[in-house]
RNA sequence: AGGGCUAUCGCCAAGCGGUAAGGCACAGCACUUUGACUGCUGCAUUCGCUGGUUCAAAUCCAGCUAGCCCUGCCA
């Protein structure tokens, strides 16, 4: 009950008002993507909103393709997006629709307004149109073809629909006001003529319905009540209510508009990727590198992790643009207690134990996961000669460095204290090994407390090491300039390239199948590359790196 | 005779006339067999600006300013 004081979104709030008044008795949603691309974050926002609605309102949320223009879609689409709003668990069980098939139901709601005089059929070239429109500051005129009679226009529509029109040679209209502010209510068009073969409904039809004739009517045949789409479309909303008015349905949907979200430091916006799939830059819509649902749940990115950060993210009107470490905290947390922490050396040297007995393997017992015991142990194998991590050796330290140096002890995780006593060199100066001596009394476990150490750094046994391929991403775009110069070139950051690593891991890892995710100690979560990735060659993305403290010193 | 929308910390975002929630980021301390995690602490005398109404304004009124969207037979 005192929960009650968490706020409520303006959505939640408006459809609240409706439920009081009784304007509704239930609530239904829906997400209506148009199938000319896949999905990215931003749809994300869009589907878990509607669906999240739906939910708490005991409502329906339905999944319905906007497929009204036949130039631009495709089935590829169509099957990627159901895919993607299944993965991030918005059912619409036996709600999925496609505008397509309510091309009947449109024609006769067309034929309805030209019998009550409120649409009429153009002649008017597209440019003419465009000239007749007027400007943002100047009003349009009225189309010459504005007074036709009703059986004129229902025998003209007839012929756009029976094929006898060319493209382009003429429109249905709706006839409003053309002096109107808002352009979109300057006798808008409702009905275009595209000769071609629709996905689904292939040559049955040849007009197809613009959006704003289409949308509202999809919403009314399906009982949806709250419309929630895009601030774009708020100029728009008047001819909505015209629409689902002069068709005089019962109980009319209502649209509200919300903003859009834009994430920093990657590219959203369909079109750029489309580009950059359509220019090889990247290897599908599917690349890591973009924020596509399909590339995210490819890198690794768990639909919870997405649902948390929608919900951090919140819902409003204010155009605002989401640090993407926010989506980070929200990968990290949700992987946390749920993924194996295991070790992997990216950037591997050799670490020689002097005095430990040369052909000696012992199993180390470690946990899963520290925090969560329920993930249970494994057993490691640690030997004499092992690879740890470059970084974590230097000949001379910098101040506040607590790894290995020599003469300095550190923890090996899961194993012995180890001193640094030595190392090697190639001609360039390279260290090439490292050699140290452990203390048997300080194995992990065994409760030894004579002496403490400042740093534990992670290791691989040689011997039975797995090699595998690491792959770290780096932004793609350079956030400062954007991802386009102005001469249409593409502006890349340098910085953005993929890193690859061959790389040591524990030999447990050599199982690992692909979209099982790990935690590599120190490095971040990665995930099995469900693409790249073949029986004797690991690949593993990047999903997040671990956040660090350490800096080190100039 | 242009219209619509928005403006609260570096980034999101509550707030709906009674004296600025929360999260991310950042900083510091503690803890630590991951410089992680966790815990604690700090982080807007002020809400785009200027006036006005009121005992009281981020909240109401007026006028400015800035940003985004709209002149597809795209959605």
């Amino acid at each position: 009950m005192e929960e009650q004081a968490i706020s409520r979104n303006f959505i939640e709030m408006a459809i609240d008002r409706d439920l009081a008044e009784g304007v509704y008795t239930k609530v239904v949603t829906r997400f209506p993507p148009e199938p000319n691309g896949y999905l990215h974050i931003g749809h994300a926002k869009s589907i878990l909103l509607n669906y999240g609605l739906a939910q708490e309102y005991g409502g329906t949320f339905h999944l319905r393709f906007d497929d009204t223009n036949p130039t631009k879609e495709k089935v590829e689409f169509v099957d990627s997006i159901i895919a993607d709003v299944k993965w991030l668990g918005a059912e619409f069980g036996e709600h999925l629709y496609f505008a397509s098939d309510y091309f009947e139901q449109m024609y006769e709601a067309a034929l309805k307004l030209i019998r009550k005089g409120k649409a009429y059929v153009c002649d008017l070239s597209p440019e003419e149109i465009r000239e007749y429109r007027g400007t943002l500051t100047q009003p349009g005129k009225n189309s010459p073809y504005r007074d036709r009679t009703a059986e004129e226009n229902l025998r003209l529509f007839e012929e756009m629909k029976d094929g006898k029109c060319e493209d382009g040679s003429r429109v249905l209209r709706a006839k409003i006001d053309m002096a109107s502010p808002n352009i979109n209510m300057r006798d808008p068009i409702l009905y275009r003529v595209a000769k071609m073969e629709h996905h689904n409904t292939g040559n049955t039809w040849c007009i197809y319905p613009m959006y704003d004739f289409a949308h509202p009517i999809e919403d009314a045949i399906e009982g949806v009540t709250h419309s929630i789409c895009t601030l774009e479309f708020e100029d728009h909303r008047p001819l909505y209510d015209w629409v689902v008015r002069e068709l005089e349905y019962p109980n009319p949907p209502r649209q509200i508009e919300f903003a859009k979200m834009y994430l920093t430091n990657v590219i959203t916006g369909k079109r750029y990727i489309k580009r950059l799939v359509e220019d090889g830059i990247v290897d599908g819509w599917d690349d890591p590198r973009l924020v596509t649902l399909s590339a995210l749940r490819r890198r690794g990115f768990t639909p919870e992790s997405i649902k948390m950060f929608m919900e951090l993210s919140g819902v409003s009107k204010a155009q605002s643009s989401v640090d993407y470490a926010m989506l980070e905290y929200c990968i990290r947390e949700d992987l946390k207690l749920k993924k194996a922490r295991m070790m992997a050396v990216l950037d591997p040297i050799r670490l020689v134990i002097d005095n430990y007995p040369e052909d000696q393997v012992e199993y180390m017992e470690v946990p899963n996961n520290q925090e969560n015991p329920e993930m249970g142990t494994r057993r490691v194998p640690f030997c004499r000669e092992l690879y740890i991590e470059r970084e974590d050796f230097m000949i001379e330290p910098p101040k506040k460095y607590f790894r290995l140096y020599p003469g300095n002890e550190v923890r090996l995780m899961n194993a012995y204290f180890v001193t640094c006593t030595s190392y090697k060199t190639d001609e360039n100066g390279t260290v090439t090994e490292v050699h140290c001596t452990y203390d048997p009394e300080t194995k992990s476990g065994s409760g030894f407390t004579g002496r403490k150490v400042k740093g534990t750094i992670h290791w691989v046994a040689a011997p039975t090491a797995v090699k595998a391929e690491v792959r770290l991403y780096e932004n793609i775009v350079d956030e400062e300039r954007g991802i386009y110069n102005d001469d249409g070139s593409l502006n890349l950051n340098p910085n953005s390239l993929v890193i690859r690593k061959e790389c040591y891991m524990e030999p447990e890892l050599a199982d690992a199948k692909p979209q099982d995710s790990f935690q590599f100690v120190r490095q971040g979560y990665f995930c099995v590359d469900s693409k790249d990735s073949a029986p004797s060659n690991l690949v593993f993305n990047r999903i997040v790196s671990l956040k660090s403290s350490y800096r080190p010193a100039k």
